[in-house]
DNA sequence: TCTAGGATCGGCT
DNA sequence: GCCGATCCTAGAT
């Protein structure tokens, strides 16, 4: 399991290493493990498409100023649930989106959650997806991924990024950011099988 | 209270 | 590739 001085870290640096990193989600009904493969930065105040944007304190964003290591869960359009890890810690308010994985382990349950007809890369390759196979939920805002007890935590299991798969970019659905927009905060590991 | 808009998804053309 | 669903959140009033 991943401690909590991984997190504890520049956002960007953690960002990059948790590409390939093992997401494990142990609830009610099953095991489930991902590989994450897509991820982006969000750098706190001063970055316009972060949640904490200009020092923003509202209930909904309180995990986010809180310690590094623990998820922060937000509901997006309505619908969707977004998972995402809080970095630094000490009240920076940055976090790190997991936007897409590869399912590893507990296949059968993924798609039980997902439903028997969506297509198997469309299993996980969206945050909302993702929410919805590792069953996430906002009852699991604020849960410490470094307590295995938490059923959510992240694992390092030996399986490394090819330097010449990693990519970077500008992050997904921030036009509104302004310069930020084009900041090359979106990690992904090309092709990378689960 | 009221209103605008959102770190998306899936169905349809 | 386009577009509507859907409802919470934040900021304004």
């Amino acid at each position: 399991m991943l401690r909590r001085e991984f997190y504890q870290r520049p956002t960007v640096e953690v960002a990059h290493d948790l590409l390939g990193k093992l997401l494990v989600r142990r609830h009610r009904d099953g095991m489930v493990g991902v590989r994450l493969v897509e991820v982006e930065a969000y750098l706190g105040p001063a970055d316009p498409a972060c949640h904490t944007y200009r020092g923003r304190r509202t209930r909904r964003v309180a995990t986010m100023w809180g310690e590094a290591g623990h998820a922060y869960v937000y509901l997006i359009y309505g619908v969707h649930h977004c998972l995402n890890l809080v970095t630094v810690g000490g009240g920076a308010g940055e976090a790190v989106l997991v936007r897409g994985a590869a399912v590893v382990h507990g296949r059968d349950l993924v798609r039980r959650r997902r439903g028997p007809r969506v297509a198997e890369r469309a299993l996980t390759d969206g945050p909302g997806k993702l929410g919805q196979a590792l069953a996430i939920s906002l009852a699991d805002d604020g849960l410490d991924v470094c307590d295995r007890g938490s059923g959510l935590w992240l694992a390092d299991d030996g399986v490394r990024i090819r330097p010449r798969a990693r990519q970077c970019g500008p992050r997904v659905g921030v036009e509104s950011a302004g310069a930020a927009a084009s900041w090359p905060l979106r990690f992904l590991a090309a092709g990378e099988p689960g």
